[in-house]
RNA sequence: GGCGCUGUAGCUCAGUUGGUUAGAGCGCCUGCCUGUCACGCAGGAGGUCGUCGGUUCGAGCCCGAUCAGCGUCGCCA
């Protein structure tokens, strides 16, 4: 027998003709032209054509006939040269073929649910059933790649600055804030539960209390909370904690990373440093926390413009200190009046108010306001401050200012993708810097740290004194095209000023002794100052691969549920399990 | 938990105003075919129209409920 060289099914060229190989795949395609049967050979690496000649193996294509896709082969023949004419211009293994002379069949297949080549659109459901099928197709196996080539990047890249790479506990203890935690029974303890981590927060400031001075990890995280096409009940993170850091090393150290994923994994170059927002400065241009910057439509406060209105919403606005905002849609001014109607109606399902639009076509000014609310200076006015030009539109929104710029960035983005500016192939990323320390809590009316309770203060409001929402704190966000990538900050290490931070946040003694007593303890034994960020991998790999759902980064994804249509988890435990555990369930009756 | 969209062949979908035996492309099966590459040609099989109930002489189509999937809001310190 000769000697064959196994080879994959991406890698034979014209140089290697002559060469005896045996490839190793999937039936791909087979084409049966009665006497030459055409056999497709996939793998990861690519496909190759291999050829079936009666001639030199009647029994190998009597075989060969019977494959059908997605049976299993080792082919054996040797690389040659496709006659002239026939050569596939869309393989990279076009320009030859394998004269095969030997066939296994090393597995035969069902036939597939779903076609495997082609990225043809197929019920998710039906995928996440059958996602080791789903997993073959070219979309998906991208995507894996893809993901790996970024990991692989963001661990060289982080060892080559001296970071170390610690693994963290995953079964934890529950801490009562934030989001609902996956929970664990532990046997040896009857009654007791461990929680799954949703951030290795605590553990990585323990470990810069342990002097690791730079640690990262790739950290599966656990979330009970519902899911989203951007979320999973568990999610990767990169987590990064450094020592003695000032922001600045900190966001230099995020953005080489990123910049060193999107170029090994991706091949493409982003300019650093970033754009450097405040967060004051991104809600007021763009309205949001996390703005997208792939296009401007910047918005503006009109609120002196109005100065005056007999428009009585917008005079009525002013009176309570409301804000008046308003942004340009370039061009906007060619929509028909329907099309305003339904933005306007769209500026409502957002939380508007209500929506004004002034349509500045060649022809006249045309707007929902009435006429004599409308001056030609307040258009002037309105004009200048806005920059709207003949041929534009622009909206204009009155509310609490937090409420109107909210309400008008979500708008911003509407329009914006209405208009196709944001494309995915373009990487806008941004800063967002001094956040406020602490937030209103909404339900309870009560504050609650804007990022985690952590968080230090910024310079100058160390000592926490005067409106605590006014406070702010050396937080920072990374965000690209309008989604958060992570969140940072550089923490406390001084146990007075955890405990005064605790004490604003209404906890009570008993309650910080038991959850974050063992912190505070360590923070007395010498903590350094530190600081880090956790980057949402995830998300940084749907927006690389430019699709909609991080289902389609992930390989083995939950659905919208939280159920495994695959393996069907979660599942019920047996009595015995349940009894082994201390545990009774009770399960409430379905409403009829 | 609320709301929206979807559910018809293995897959992707069409199905008119409620009216005879529910269709197409792909896939699958059989046969033919020696240069195809989503090969081609001929033939064939394949349906609980998500489920249950109602209206009607008659329901894939109308009504109600329900299940499932996706999206969205709540939620995500």
């Amino acid at each position: 027998m000769t000697q064959r060289r196994a080879a994959s099914c991406g890698e034979l060229r014209k140089a290697d003709v002559g060469q005896a190989v045996l490839i190793r795949g999937w039936v791909n395609a087979t084409r049966d032209h009665g006497g030459l049967i055409f056999v497709d050979v996939r793998d990861r690496f690519g496909v190759t054509q291999a050829v079936f000649d009666p001639r030199s193996g009647e029994e190998e294509a009597r075989v060969a006939a019977s494959l059908r896709s997605e049976d299993v082969v080792a082919i054996g023949g040797v690389v040659r040269a496709r006659p002239a004419g026939t050569e596939n211009a869309k393989l990279p293994t076009g320009d030859i073929e394998i004269a095969a002379t030997d066939l296994s069949v090393l597995n035969r297949s069902k036939t597939p649910p779903f076609p495997i080549h082609g990225d043809g659109e197929i019920d998710e459901s039906l995928r996440l059933r059958y996602r080791y099928l789903d997993l073959r197709r070219p979309h998906m196996q991208r995507n894996i790649i893809l993901r790996h080539r970024a990991i692989k990047a963001v661990r060289d890249h982080l060892d080559a600055q001296g970071f170390l790479e610690i693994e963290t506990p995953m079964l934890i203890k529950q801490t009562p804030e934030g989001a609902r935690d996956f929970v664990v029974p532990s046997r040896l303890h009857p009654g007791a539960f461990y929680a799954l981590p949703q951030s290795p927060q605590l553990f990585k400031q323990l470990l810069m209390v342990a002097g690791f001075h730079r640690y990262f990890q790739i950290a599966r995280c656990f979330r009970d909370e519902d899911t989203r096409a951007d979320r999973q009940p568990e999610f990767t993170q990169i987590d990064v904690e450094m020592a003695f850091p000032t922001q600045d090393e900190i966001i230099h150290v995020i953005e080489s990373t990123l910049a060193h994923m999107f170029r090994e994994a991706l091949g493409v170059d982003i300019a650093v440093p970033f754009v450097r927002l405040t967060h004051e400065q991104a809600m007021a241009d763009y309205g949001s926390d996390k703005p997208d910057l792939r296009f401007g439509m910047k918005l503006s406060d009109v609120s002196a413009a109005f100065a005056g209105t007999e428009f009585k919403i917008f005079s009525q606005a002013l009176a309570r200190g409301d804000a008046i905002l308003a942004f340009v849609d370039p061009g906007g001014a060619a929509r028909p009046r329907r099309e305003f109607d339904t933005l306007a109606a769209t500026a409502v399902e957002l939380g508007a108010r209500g929506l004004g639009w002034i349509s500045f076509a060649g022809d006249g000014v045309r707007s929902s306001l009435p006429k004599a609310a409308l001056t030609e200076e307040m258009l002037r006015l309105l004009r200048e401050r806005t920059g709207a030009r003949t041929g534009d539109a622009l909206y204009v929104v009155a509310d609490e200012l937090r409420a109107a710029q909210t309400v008008a960035g979500k708008l911003r983005v509407h329009v914006a993708d209405q208009r196709g500016l944001r494309d995915s192939k373009t990487f806008a990323f941004c800063w967002v810097l001094d956040f406020p320390l602490f937030e209103r809590d909404e339900e309870t009316g009560g504050l609650m740290p804007a990022h985690h309770p952590f968080t230090a203060p910024a310079h100058g409001d160390e000592s926490l004194s005067g409106d605590p929402l006014a406070l702010r704190a050396q937080h920072y966000d990374v965000v690209l095209n309008g989604m958060e990538l992570g969140s940072g900050s550089i923490r406390i290490h001084d146990p007075a000023v955890q405990r005064k931070i605790f004490s604003v946040l209404s906890y009570s003694d008993a309650d910080v002794e038991q959850r974050f007593g063992f912190l505070l303890e360590a923070f007395a034994h010498g903590a350094p100052p530190h600081g880090g960020m956790a980057l949402g991998v995830d998300r940084i790999i749907l927006l690389m691969a430019g699709g909609d759902s991080i289902r389609e980064v992930i390989a083995f994804p939950k659905n919208q549920r939280f159920a495994d249509p695959m393996m069907e988890a979660p599942a019920q435990l047996a009595p015995e399990v349940l009894r082994e555990l201390h545990l009774k369930t009770d399960i409430p009756k379905r409403r009829l």
